[in-house]
DNA sequence: GCAATGACGCTCT
DNA sequence: CAGAGCGCCATTG
């Protein structure tokens, strides 16, 4: 979490690395959810910012944050909405037809 | 420093 | 249900 932190402005980033983090397996959140536990409630633009800057291989279960609509919120054909959905899926969780997550069933309550 | 950009989301057509 | 419009704002060029 610290390395990724390097040379961002806000403490910001840090918060939304710590709430993703605490998801737990087999659950995901949505970006404005995320956004409101890290305290920016309003702004999931940021979130999606923040992990775009996040490097793989990061400790941050990034894969468990998906769009209010339940799906995935990166280029479809990217080898990174694959991996997402392949870990996703790992984990217990369903896509559906659409390629979208039941969100009342999977989405992680705090 | 200014303008464009983007892993979003909600409301209104 | 698909689109368009609007708010939000850090990061980029």
């Amino acid at each position: 979490v610290d390395e990724v932190m390097a040379g961002k402005s806000t403490v910001t980033y840090e918060r939304i690395y710590l709430v993703i983090s605490d998801i737990p397996r087999g659950r995901v959140a949505t970006y404005g959810q995320i956004a409101e536990l890290a305290g920016i409630a309003g702004q999931a633009r940021r979130i999606g910012y923040a992990l775009s800057a996040l490097p793989q291989g990061s400790v941050v279960p990034w894969h468990r944050v998906i769009n209010a609509s339940g799906g995935i919120s990166v280029r479809p054909r990217s080898k990174a909405a694959k991996l997402q959905r392949r870990l996703l899926e790992a984990e217990g969780v369903v896509f559906g037809k659409d390629a979208r997550i039941n969100l009342a069933r999977f989405r992680w309550r705090s």
